[in-house]
DNA sequence: GATCAACTTTGATAATTGTCAATGCAGACA
DNA sequence: TGTCTGCATTGACAATTATCAAAGTTGATC
């Protein structure tokens, strides 16, 4: 784990975080006490049931947040891109929910809980921005429930892809850094299965694969997959 | 529907709902139009994507909050207990996310969101007690996804079991409105399948179920069926 | 370039779960 | 009291998904 010197104010992820629209002088006041850490590839960054002490933002990389079960089984409860907060479901309890797992390489900044706290008490606009958050995540928990519940194995692989897609949608290729076992502990499905089910996307063309990118060539022929409930759609 | 004249002041649910600790002067300031609205078992309080004008405090009974799928299933996203705030996804987009049904006959208090939005800028205890929500809600629903994504019908079901049991500790048996289809519904499994398991756990002795109240003599033999992958534990 | 480890693919098989159809059961109501 | 309707149960069967095992691939490292 390296780390830099600060410089909040002439970051990239300013503007698009939870602190835009602060003063220099409030950014100055967060505390970080160690920014741009740099992780690689499969660093666990907290640990389940750590006590919580700092927030994280996702300045460039991939995070997965996972629950792990006594019958041996690990969930991936939330996957995150640039620019993402995390770990602040510690403001409210004093352990962390999740482990969070680098799916890459992965730059970050790290904050103290307390001082994010004592920053949103006094500043509305920050706190509306993690209210934001907090929304976003609960409608987001709340469409991965009805995935889980509702679809088949093809049908909630087809909506993912797609979805993940559609956030890199200027490339033409958008890269993927997640393995057959991660899909498998997002979606509630065995490796090999995501295995078959990926392979079979990739023999009707609705899916390339190289290097790490995926592209999706007519994402609407993928989400027929993804609404229907019979194969000959 | 039936409705009767407010008198929140004097309101029993008042100390446990987002209004703990205003004072009389804001509490008349909420502008409930309607209070303690009566609904009948099965009545739709509103629709998934109608416009969002109202929140509900639950003051007696249940409703499930429910998104349908093009593929026919529907999905019991949030069940919600006495006490429970509802409706009120619609401070942040102005549409409701899901539909919220009555499981039995019920009493709400009906609430404008606009003067729900108001007062919440205005107060920041209520403020605060809508986050706490919010916030409860997300940690619910990321337990759901784990318990959807990683976790066996009879496992899903024996937690959900117990789980409901706890919220009625003081009383031998808890009232059990829930019908097999709604299980199945937000289990994320068949009418069918719900009710074999339902069935093998009465023939175990694990489960009582008498005149829409369940019992469980020994939550810990149940929960045993909840952790462990195997049915021979 | 050889080796190693982790990831992927594939096949065979078993377990889990869904679907369809029939029957039973209980409450609502005329 | 009969009838009706919705819910629950059960069985038989089919579809879906998991598990286990064995290769194949790839990339990192020495």
């Amino acid at each position: 784990m390296s780390t830099k010197q600060p410089d909040c104010l002439q970051c990239a992820m300013r503007e698009h975080s939870i602190f835009a629209g602060l003063s220099s002088e409030d950014i100055c006041q967060l505390g970080m006490d160690v920014h741009d850490i740099h992780v690689t590839a499969g660093t666990t960054i907290y640990h389940e049931s750590d006590p919580a002490q700092y927030a994280y933002t996702l300045r460039q990389g991939g995070i997965k947040l996972v629950k792990s079960l006594a019958n041996g089984h690990a969930q991936i409860v939330r996957l995150l891109h640039r620019g993402d907060l995390f770990g602040f479901e510690g403001l409210r309890s004093d352990q962390h929910r999740h482990s969070a797992i680098a799916l890459t390489g992965t730059d970050l900044c790290r904050l103290e809980l307390r001082a994010l706290d004592a920053l949103s008490q006094r500043l509305p606009a920050m706190r509306e921005a993690i209210f934001a958050r907090w929304q976003q995540a609960l409608q987001e928990a709340e469409d991965r429930i009805v995935e889980l519940g509702a679809k088949k194995a093809d049908a909630r692989l087809a909506t993912f892809l797609c979805q993940w897609c559609i956030a890199y949608r200027q490339q033409r290729a958008a890269p993927f850094p997640l393995t057959r076992r991660d899909l498998g502990e997002f979606l509630g499905l065995s490796t090999e299965h995501v295995s078959r089910i990926m392979a079979d996307f990739k023999r009707q063309g609705l899916l390339h694969e190289h290097k790490g990118q995926i592209e999706i060539p007519e994402p609407q022929k993928l989400l027929r997959h993804a609404c229907s409930d019979d194969t000959s759609a």
